[in-house]
DNA sequence: GTCTATATTACGATAGAC
DNA sequence: GTCTATCGTAATATAGAC
């Protein structure tokens, strides 16, 4: 879109850098020291930048709720039979994790310890929700295995799919390729096992 | 085995106390004024019972450890057919899971920021190289489906029985039932997807 | 926009009384 | 075995120069 390069840092181009140390360390574990370390400039520069160490929190959390919603209001999440729906949910999740990486792992692992976690807690509740709606609709349409309950079905499918952000790392030059391999990959590991054949 | 009742802490009852505060704050989230208000008694008097902070952590991680390499010496992990002991192996890390599962959640959450879990997350690093080399047994026999990569898969069946610990709470009573349904399910839904039928 | 210097608070850990 | 008091360090954040 505009310009890559740049001299001075943006909240954006700074964000990513902070991401990345806090998703290394831990956001507890994380100092400002660290981020003025991996960022290159002084402690007091980042605050020209951000108010503070949770702004950076909630801007990358806002950024991964943003992806993860994003995927109900296409097509192929509102369309179809509920099975199908779900699917096309399960697949486009994956795809946004690894796509939006830093950003959603950084969501799946806050506490609560904060305003700004709970509110993304929350917020991640309502996407979950919103999938188990799904599958509960499948299960009604007789499309779901009946001997696995829906409310533990919908569990083991989000730890599956979240689980790929402990050890996907994006690849650097094709931006497609492995990504697919990886969201077919779990949509047939989950749907083999979840559709009814 | 001993009185249950204990008016003063030991090392292991103390621990209890801690790994609870360490999972709902996270470890790096907990100061020892948080332990200590949790354990009742003054921060000083914690380091009467244990070396600091970071012992407490070895602890737990020890005892998580134990279990799970506990399962890989019991007859039906090291007897029969490699898809056989991949499905007991399953069901025995999901209940172990749940067993301990203040511990285990610990363990799967160290980012490496100390030796101590760096230490954790090379153990846990060889329990699932070990599991990965029963899926690549079974794949070799053709009991498992050849459209997902066994890579892929083993990261996938971890991430789907490590996900337990986001949302299984233990019950009151019987230590039994629950426990069963999840890991039942979780064999299903893993095995359905996993096997060739 | 970035820096050095610093205010202020919180942390892990220890000393020593009881 | 537990306490109060405190040490030394590291944390978040601000002030003010350039």
């Amino acid at each position: 879109m505009t310009m890559a390069k740049r001299d001075t840092y943006t909240p954006e181009s700074l964000l990513a850098v902070a991401v990345e140390v806090f998703n290394e360390r831990g956001y507890d574990g994380t100092s400002m020291e660290h981020l003025s370390r991996a960022a290159g400039i002084s402690k007091s520069s980042i605050y020209h930048h951000v108010r503070g160490k949770e702004e950076l929190l909630r801007l990358a959390i806002a950024r991964a709720l943003d992806g993860l919603f994003g995927i109900l209001e296409e097509q192929g999440a509102g369309e179809g039979r509920a099975i199908d729906r779900l699917e096309y949910v399960t697949r486009r999740t994956a795809e946004v994790l690894m796509a939006e990486l830093p950003y959603v792992t950084l969501l799946l692992r806050v506490r609560g310890n904060t305003g700004t976690e709970r509110w993304a807690m929350a917020r991640r509740r309502e996407f979950d929700q919103q999938v188990a709606e799904l599958l509960a609709q499948a299960a009604a349409d007789g499309d779901l295995r009946g001997d696995v309950d829906v409310r533990l079905a919908t569990r083991l499918l989000f730890g599956m799919i979240n689980s790929i952000v402990e050890w996907y790392r994006p690849h650097g030059g094709h931006s497609h390729g492995r990504d697919e391999d990886v969201a077919d990959g779990v949509v047939r590991m989950a749907f083999a096992g979840l559709r009814t054949t």
